[in-house]
DNA sequence: CCCATCATGACAATATACTGTCAATGCTGC
DNA sequence: GCAGCATTGACAGTATATTGTCATGATGGG
């Protein structure tokens, strides 16, 4: 050691949010290039892959994504247009229609979602996954006090 | 150890690919937050203080933000219209004017710094600065490998 | 049962970004 | 100097997201 290599908790915090904002538009680019020839960008995959297992709500979609539910709704009523979800009735509440991937879009997601992972297993290989882990982790922490603090 | 706790590379990957997601989104509307009586949302107030230091092109602005030259652009006329920033000359380039603080912009920056100071502080107590480091180092590696694979 | 409250979808306005294109400027090699 | 290429600002079009508002459907307390 030479010295304080410590970085202020400010400064830290301020570096690690400017590479959030630019590794956000990195991988947003990457999302809409990997799904460019099937007509899907990153916001509607990612919409398309929140129903995989089971359909949701527009609501909660926008809620597991982070996301406000209007701007969940607008990308799910172009999805619609395109035959690739359908709102399907919700036993619980008659307006709340499910989102349900139709077969066109249950299709499509899985070619865009096999190129993802081509391309993660590309990018990383060789990378401990557990460095990884370990960023989502601090990331999860912060984002956790962050709504707890909003919240007061 | 209770047995195999590694997650697999790929499932990691997309853990903080929608970790970072969230996060962007939540650091955003915070910055939003913080500047709005000041009338400065957090793309504006992210373009003034990329030329805290020292006068920046807009081209060079954009490329230390991740962002197209002509998002900011667009950001640095509003400022300019606003006088918290004017367009001084370039010695070195005519078109290319450099993205200058007035003494409005500097006191309104400041001012909102200060806030985001404070928030940081307050959100980030106790926690071990070397951990954010780390994280924001993740984040730096792969968006290198990313910059690599992508100019393929 | 009714009323207050909440959740949801629809609609409108706006902010932030992207791509693409063009003309003007700057730069480099010959 | 000039020809070719890169950089820049301006402009247009579009995608993604936000906020705000409203009417309708759902829910729980009196």
């Amino acid at each position: 050691m030479t010295g304080n290599n410590q970085l202020p908790l400010n400064e830290a915090v301020t570096a690690l949010t400017l590479e959030v904002f630019r590794f956000n538009g990195q991988l947003l680019a990457v999302g809409d290039e990997l799904g460019r020839d099937l007509g899907l960008s990153s916001a509607r995959w990612q919409v398309l892959s929140a129903v995989v297992d089971t359909p949701l709500s527009v609501a909660h979609v926008a809620f597991n994504r982070g996301l406000t539910r209007q701007s969940v709704q607008r990308v799910a009523n172009l999805l619609a247009e395109e035959k690739l979800i359908i709102f399907t009735e919700n036993p619980r509440h008659r307006r709340a229609k499910l989102v349900t991937l139709t077969e066109l879009g249950r299709a499509s997601l899985s070619a865009v979602i096999a190129r993802h992972t081509d391309w993660v297993n590309k990018v990383v290989a060789g990378i401990d996954s557990n460095i990884i882990a370990a960023a989502a982790a601090t990331i999860t922490m912060l984002r956790q006090r962050i709504e707890t603090e909003e919240s007061k």
